[in-house]
DNA sequence: TTTTGAGTTGTTCGA
DNA sequence: GTCGAACAACTCAAA
């Protein structure tokens, strides 16, 4: 039999890996490829936070290869000739690969797929990622659905999700290895050292995800329906950027779930593979919707007259507007290239309802700061908050930072860490530092408009024009 | 076929 | 201090 190539891109695993499974099933040498093409993504390739996650996951992927036989081939784009080379030098006539749903990469592995197909090669595309076919949930008259709810109730009634299997023990490797380029070369790594904050708080690879789930199911379902809101706490899983480039797969987390939950999962079990749904969801909308990566679902939202206004958005973007529950969400995101949920919400709240600037805008610098940067999860997270997505948040639902402040972050905990010219502020005055007494001020170390700034927009009048830009939307 | 009720994550106002 | 209503328009399924 001759070799075959896998084709690694966002599936950069060995356990739970269908396309590597039939490569090594088919019985040649089997020869792991990943090919570097960001231009292939525009209008969104990877972005600096997802780059330094690439370059340390293509090494632990390297290094789980190794223990079993083989290596990981890098080349540079063009996809299509890159595989074809490496088909020419190693005798290959197959290439295997798992789907992806972002519209680039769909009209890349087409024209990938008939191009290699047109030099004999065999082609082998594995479904994607996901617990359920994007094409067998539809509504009533076989549309897709809007609405995660129903979407939801009709994946419950599909079969469930496959379960996972492992890792091949071996991966049988060709007589000699073809050439790679070496991983510096790539570029992915930042010319500046920034990423001091990301390698604090997170291990790519295979490991690393399987560290993260291990302890979510040792210690984190029973609590996560009262803690998975409270930034401050470590209440979320955390593995969203190994979910975003493969190194662990949605299937293997619900079975895990399941398994460590038993018959009668728990309402943290139950909530916790929900929001497994809502990535599902996210990457189900992409396919029937592709073009609401740059454009608005709900078309009214097309005249919606955003503003514009630079400083106010490096404002957001530096953690300097005045309110500190936003500040501290912007600076965990610029520190660490993750930002908590709930904090992400309040944060494009303030973006789009009080700042009046477009959810492109915000989509734009989270796909740029953060580790686990999805277009489909960044895509529905921003338009839910823009008012335009699917399931939109209903346009008078504008976050309040202070009463948001004080109902997530009560002690100030999360702000303090985050925003350590405030650490000193008593509790109450924590996420309303303007309205605190000048002696209580001085007595923290705090000098507004010097220390700290202050708030950038009085929320209450951002709010009434937030509300009027709507109402201007239905007149017509 | 039509109607009805509910829909991840909220806030404010007035009784 | 607490509580319910109001704040659109649309999607979807059950009645």
């Amino acid at each position: 039999m001759r070799p075959s190539i896998v084709w690694f891109r966002r599936d950069l695993r060995l356990s739970d890996h269908p396309a590597l499974d039939a490569a090594v099933r088919r019985g040649g040498a089997v020869i792991p490829v990943f090919v570097w093409a960001p231009d292939e993504e525009s209008p969104w390739p990877p972005g600096a936070a997802s780059r330094w996650w690439l370059h340390h996951s293509l090494a632990a992927l390297d290094a789980d290869l190794r223990a079993r036989g083989a290596r990981l081939v890098l080349r540079a784009g063009p996809s299509g000739r890159a595989l074809a080379a490496l088909a020419r030098e190693t005798g290959a006539n197959a290439v295997f690969w798992t789907s992806l749903v972002e519209p680039a990469a769909v009209a890349r592995d087409a024209a990938v797929r008939e191009s290699l197909e047109a030099i004999g090669l065999e082609t082998h595309a594995a479904p994607p990622d996901l617990l359920f076919d994007p094409q067998a949930a539809r509504s009533g008259a076989g549309r897709a659905y809007q609405v995660f709810t129903p979407w939801y109730a009709a994946c419950l009634r599909l079969p469930p999700p496959e379960k996972p299997f492992p890792a091949p023990r071996h991966i049988p490797a060709p007589a000699r290895w073809p050439a790679s380029l070496n991983l510096a070369s790539l570029g992915l790594l930042p010319r500046t050292d920034w990423a001091g904050g990301l390698r604090e708080t997170w291990t790519p690879g295979e490991a690393g995800a399987r560290e993260r789930l291990g302890r979510m199911l040792r210690k984190g379902l029973r609590d996560y329906s009262a803690s998975r809101d409270m930034p401050a706490r470590a209440g979320t899983s955390r593995l969203s950027p190994h979910l975003h480039w493969g190194e662990m797969g949605p299937r293997q987390i619900f079975h895990a779930v399941r398994e460590s939950s038993g018959a009668r999962p728990g309402t943290g079990a139950r909530e916790f593979v929900r929001q497994l749904g809502w990535r599902d969801f996210a990457h189900y909308l992409l396919v029937h919707f592709p073009r609401t990566t740059d454009a608005p679902l709900r078309l009214a939202y097309r005249r919606f007259p955003w503003r514009h206004d630079a400083d106010g958005l490096q404002a957001w973007q530096r953690g300097r507007t005045g309110y500190p529950i936003v500040d501290a969400g912007m600076r965990e995101l610029w520190h660490t290239g993750w930002m908590h949920n709930r904090v992400r919400m309040i944060v494009a709240s303030f973006l789009v309802k009080d700042l009046l600037l477009s959810w492109r805008e915000g989509a734009r610098w989270f796909w740029d700061t953060l580790v686990d940067a999805d277009l489909a999860n960044n895509t529905l997270g921003w338009q839910w908050a823009g008012g335009c997505g699917a399931d939109a948040a209903p346009y008078f639902r504008i976050f309040n930072p202070v009463s948001q402040g004080e109902r997530f972050d009560a002690g100030g905990a999360y702000v303090r860490r985050w925003v350590p010219e405030l650490a000193r502020l008593p509790a109450d005055w924590i996420h309303r530092p303007w309205e605190a007494a000048p002696q209580v001020l001085r007595a923290a170390g705090v000098e507004l408009g010097r220390t700290y700034p202050l708030p950038i927009v009085d929320h209450g009048a951002a709010r009434r024009r937030a509300l009027q830009a709507l109402a201007s939307l239905r007149r017509t």
